[in-house]
DNA sequence: TATAGTTGTCTATGTCAATAGACATTTGGA
DNA sequence: TCCAAATGTCTATTGACATAGACAACTATA
């Protein structure tokens, strides 16, 4: 740490003013600024990075675009919205369940659907035979209409058959199976990636582009071990962290 | 998806050649190339992702400075290594276990150690005192001599006493417990995050900034339940996955 | 041994990122 | 009411990023 400068990099491909963005959002999650519940000024923060104040500037206006800071003139950039998400992953794991009481709304919305059939990949994972029918469900989650997730999932298409249907009314996968009469599922398998948001991520989790997502690749099964569910789901890695409780 | 492009978006404060590159990173670590041991063409590349060759161009440099991938010309860009290690986390996560059999070579260095007295936070995390002694122990991990995770690590001092000497000596935590008698060691809780690269973590990880890191935050404790370690662990996403068994 | 296919190099141009300095405007408190 | 502190706006300059086109150099193979 040369002269108390936090560590920014030049020339990275990533601009200043986003990796500064970054690093702020990051700080108002963590909670350090919860005593003033404002952004540092303009002048203390550019010192701090080692750039220009009207860099610090660049990176204030894109969290103001993301709702999670408010300038105002005279007084400094206050605080909007603070959090992160912290999702329980266990034998037991279900989205709106995790979400518990860290949110008062919960929505689940049915963006796409379609009934296709099983890729190797999809195939493999539900352990059904390449090219057998396949129920595909895009949806996004919202906490407190804030978008936290953006999930693709699989299902085997003759024992689901309902399947989008019941989770179009209900907006939860758990209740949806219910409606069709599974009663239990465990989660089996999770894995856990990181990637830079692209595409239609970015516009349905109302992110600035190179935001880094967390992926998790998870495998449901009922109480069989018979596969029911596959799903590839995207969160934004500065609203969520995941817990493994062993 | 408009006429088949990839999707890269420009003026998001990351440069195209850098979300390039990390898409590319990502094809060769999942084995889309695999066929032809090559990436394709770089105006091919350049066509698939709508921007110039030359743009193109930045991005295979930057792997090639990686290592990843090696240009030759008149035959194309060959893929020089590929591998994204996969890291289960279980009640009995070790490091070196995990690694398994994905690595012929495993090897844990020592960076830097220290006693000192616990914050608030380490403090809570290993269930003591406030400024308590505790032992900080900063590790470089490798795998067939790339570097995989660094790991921040604290200990209570006063029940570890030689536990920094015993670590240099086998660069195994597990070890390093054994030989001060804790025979045995519980995964309590892991947290998941993600984070852009900066500072001495790109340094000792070897990586192009704005590269992503998955960090963890682990707990152990012993078979009593009395945490024995608290451990901040950053690893290069496109290298490694996360695997949560149930 | 041509030739198609591929990477390497060069020049040129426009846009975005970052710095620099000056001054206006608003707020809260002395 | 005045002043310090903070954000807002403007102009100007430099370097990195991205595009565009042309051509050289190398490789594999028909």
């Amino acid at each position: 740490m040369d002269s108390g400068h936090q560590n920014v990099h030049r020339q990275s491909g990533v601009a200043l003013w986003r990796q500064i963005a970054d690093r702020i959002r990051m700080s108002i999650a963590n909670g350090e600024y919860d005593a003033t519940g404002k952004v540092p000024p303009e002048m203390l923060l550019a010192e701090q990075f080692g750039v220009n104040r009207h860099t610090v500037r660049s990176a204030l206006q894109a969290l103001a675009q993301e709702g999670i800071v408010r300038a105002v003139q005279g007084r400094g950039t206050l605080i909007e919205r603070k959090e992160r998400l912290n999702f329980p992953i266990s034998r037991r794991t279900r989205f709106s369940q995790g979400i518990g009481e860290q949110a008062r709304e919960k929505e689940g919305l049915l963006l796409d659907s379609a009934r296709l059939s099983a890729s190797a990949e999809i195939a493999g994972r539900l352990a059904i035979e390449i090219g057998a029918p396949v129920l595909r469900l895009e949806t996004l989650r919202k906490a407190d209409r804030r978008p936290v997730s953006r999930s693709t999932s699989w299902f085997p298409a003759e024992r689901f058959a309902g399947l989008i249907e019941a989770y179009r009314d209900s907006g939860s996968i758990t209740a949806a199976f219910q409606a069709l009469g599974l009663q239990d599922y465990l989660r089996v398998s999770t894995e856990v990636t990181a990637i830079h948001a692209d595409g239609a991520d970015l516009a349905d989790l109302q992110l600035s582009p190179g935001a880094i997502l967390l992926v998790t690749k998870a495998l449901n099964a009922d109480s069989e071990g018979v596969p029911v569910q596959y799903a590839v789901s995207r969160f934004p890695a500065d609203m969520v962290q995941f817990t493994i409780e062993n």
